[in-house]
DNA sequence: TTACTGATTCCACTCAGTGGAAAATAGGAT
DNA sequence: ATCCTATTTTCCACTGAGTGGAATCAGTAA
């Protein structure tokens, strides 16, 4: 078979997460040829997969043939956006409001982190993340925190298999600068992104403590406004931010 | 073995979509018996697919053993929420070469709308509403035509949830104005937001019959320009636009 | 402690899923 | 129009992925 990574999953529901993946990350739109040539997966098991998927409706079969991502898919989203960031959105505002900078919460998703909620500042230039993206642990303000709460082991393990792309000059290089980053971070409890992802953005993040999934949240914004004198008044109000969040979700677990 | 009935779908597939809707509708959390007693699957078989989805990200364990709905559903819903958009986008712009006023559509999103898509009118002035935005229910066309459709208990519950802030002095400002008004919405087919939302804006608004999300369609403008006689050629329009969705809609439900 | 409830792992059986090959259909090109 | 090619869809015999009964393990209460 193809990896080692079997691990008891069951074949056909991973197979099919990748095809909508893959669906998504084409734009929503794609043909059947295109995605046997994205996978090894063979065409009839392709369109046998995507076949159940449309008739229960997490797929679109359009007039061209093409296939897109179906209606039921929203709700599932929502669902999952709700659980996590309904909590958090209260306290993002509540960010937002005193900082005037955008607010964003994620968690990990094994080896990346996912924007699972967003406040965006008042501002008309901001940061430009989408709920639902991805990205690297590495280079965010919230990756960072999230690391800083992991075992170095499995950090160096995440980022193995993650990589460390250097989006910018200020980004982090080697696993052993973000291991002494890590160190700081866990000793002053917040983490900075200094134009690690994007130059001109800095951001503050911390993480929520024995959250179910790792989490954390920041703020974020442009160098100009989001300097030290800011981070003196972010700091204490991101701390009562994960705080709440922390208590809010002990509730229900 | 199955019936004939099955249809040749994936049983796996089938059935962990059918879990993921369970943990759903159950509120984003579950437990393993629980989802045993929905459905009529064998205990092993339901953990060896959550299983799957726990690995994989589009589920999560909580510490208390229960399961929860995964972060990368997320990124999968905003991707359908953007197809439905492009579906409707080209329905909008065809009312909006026909009336000349701005075109909305949204869906329900737990106690709010949310736009997911807009063509903006020609006109200079126009309503400023962004794809992504939320609104509430009790005070915009498309939120009164999504409520029509639902029950009045439903529509308590959203409303006690999401409260009813009263933006303008036209705003509706009890439930049973509202209910009284939902009356009236479902008797003749469409909804009118009279400047309850801002001074000054007229909308007419019509809900998408069957749509997987509850879904409506909106044109709305300046009081001067959208009236009476406008109305008795927007209704029509509106019509055939949300049966021609409806119909898209249903090619692959 | 013990008894109980619910979650997890095991593993032999077998039917659901697979994928090569063929048929049908769409889309050009002439 | 007709032929040709690319792509999608259906068919079907083989088989190993998935199943689910039974056993084990982990929590919780008494």
């Amino acid at each position: 078979m193809a990896e080692k990574a079997a691990g008891g999953g069951v074949q056909s529901v991973e197979r099919v997460f990748e095809l909508l993946e893959l669906i998504t990350d084409a734009g929503g739109e794609v043909s059947l040829s295109e995605l046997s040539s994205s996978t090894d997966l063979p065409l009839p098991t392709i369109h046998r997969l995507l076949r159940t998927l449309v008739t229960k409706g997490y797929a679109r079969q359009l007039p061209n043939r093409r296939y897109a991502l179906g209606p039921r898919l929203i709700r599932l989203g929502e669902g999952a956006n709700k659980q996590l960031g309904a909590l958090a959105r209260p306290q993002l505002k509540h960010l937002v409001d005193s900082l005037g900078e955008t607010s964003n919460m994620a968690v990990l998703d094994s080896d990346m982190v996912i924007y699972i909620a967003q406040v965006p500042s008042p501002h008309s230039m901001r940061m430009f993340t989408e709920v639902g993206r991805r990205a690297h642990t590495h280079d965010t303000g919230v990756g960072k925190a999230i690391l800083a709460q992991l075992s170095n082991d499995a950090v160096r393990s995440i980022v193995a298999r993650a990589g460390m792309p250097t989006p910018t000059e200020k980004s982090l290089k080697t696993i052993d600068e973000l291991l002494a980053e890590l160190d700081l971070i866990r000793e002053r409890g917040y983490s900075i992104d200094e134009q690690e992802q994007e130059l001109g953005v800095r951001c503050f993040a911390m993480a929520v403590p024995n959250a179910p999934t790792p989490s954390a949240i920041s703020v974020s914004g442009p160098v100009s406004r989001v300097d030290e004198h800011f981070a003196e008044k972010a700091v204490p109000l991101l701390r009562e931010a994960v705080r709440s969040i922390a208590e809010e979700l002990n509730l229900t677990s």
